[in-house]
DNA sequence: GATGATCGGATTGTCCTACAATCCTATTTT
DNA sequence: AAAATAGGATTGTAGGACAATCCGATCATC
């Protein structure tokens, strides 16, 4: 055994999931959109049941939601999701990082990738990839497949609203991340409370637009 | 407006999808059994579009598995995978355990009726049901909908691998819940301890098991 | 003028059939 | 005994048919 082309893993459903769910993260289509599936079919060349399913699995991955009879849309957050799904991280990114100071891997090399091509761009939309991604990697880091899974999830929901709210200004963003990923590096004690009080402050600023 | 009936929720799919993740949770459907669409589909006298669908769904549940031309499969649990769930629903339940100690709810009736039914039966299904109700009773009362949502998933994992194990003496099982359930409504400070090591008690009953 | 009923178009939801692609097993071949 | 082959079974995708449902506009009624 030499190596593993690992060719042809995906169907045709999975691949239309990829790209609409690329699509949603973009922020090409905006929250409230109605996906239509006879119109995306012609639009991929695949047939319509392909298109249905993709999307089913788009509503249970929290993207889209769907109204028996009348269609699904790009999901769209109530202020009340809109702090529990901050809460949500909230215990799972401050036991990442928890468990981050116990266990000291030492490879914060996604870190600190996301934390410079924060500082470097002031693109807003690559400043909310990048900060997404410095998320994902802290649970990533604490190792445990599942937990990043659930993650996963929320950071997608936080990046729909962070497209259609543009909640932080560019400049004073990367700080707080940068003074984060040293803390965690350092083994510094409150890392932890330090990442709570950023994504409460990130919730606020998020709960200030519309 | 006086009430609201809420009639016909439901698809076909979301039907089918529920009548066979209660057959996987029922044990009926063992792990590592193949899901066959046709046969499913003539069975319950629907489409097989319709059965697709449905295992689509409990696969991104994460309670069947896929494996691409192959087929789905009820899904089985590597002992890494066995221990990286219960590690999940300790990062989950601790949590709300501490939450509960602050937020003081009084609304203890669920937990208490799970005990109950715990201590009263000695069927080993039905105390594994009355088991998982208590956990996910204990997370509800936290009152984050989202966590609630997610933990949810790992509960109905832990029942699929419970049911293939069956890792618990019927006697000795539900006293340390009545000393959780009285802890927590006590507001006694180690009660997150008392969950966590019960977890951890829990996962190495598990994975004795072959 | 406001309320309520009716109609038509559009979309979804379900079912059906057809056919290619793939995998598994058993048999044959070497 | 190992490899190649063939057959059957199942999945994966496509595409069409039809009923159910919803939406908006038009129309009628008070």
């Amino acid at each position: 055994m030499i190596d593993l082309p690992k060719l042809e893993v995906d169907g045709t459903v999975s691949r239309v999931a990829s790209l609409l769910r690329d699509e949603i993260l973009k922020g090409s289509l905006a929250p409230g959109t109605q996906m239509v599936v006879a119109t995306l079919a012609d639009q991929l060349g695949t047939s319509k049941g392909s298109v249905r399913e993709a999307i089913r699995e788009l509503v249970s991955e929290g993207l889209l939601e769907h109204h028996l009879h009348r269609g699904t849309f790009v999901r769209e957050f109530s202020a009340e999701e809109c702090a529990d799904l901050y809460l949500s991280r909230s215990v799972i990114e401050v036991w990442a990082a928890e468990r981050i100071l116990v266990e000291k891997p030492t490879n914060f090399e996604a870190l600190e990738s996301a934390v410079d091509r924060m500082a470097s761009s002031d693109s807003a939309t690559e400043i909310i990839d990048a900060d997404m991604d410095f998320h994902r990697a802290l649970v990533e880091l604490a190792g445990s497949p599942r937990m990043t899974e659930l993650h996963q999830a929320l950071i997608a929901e936080t990046t729909v609203m962070a497209r259609a709210r543009r909640p932080f200004d560019a400049q004073d963003h990367h700080p707080i991340h940068r003074v984060l990923l040293e803390a965690l590096r350092d083994g510094n004690d409150h890392a932890p409370k330090l990442l709570e009080a950023h994504l409460n402050d990130a919730k606020n600023r998020m709960l200030q637009r519309p």
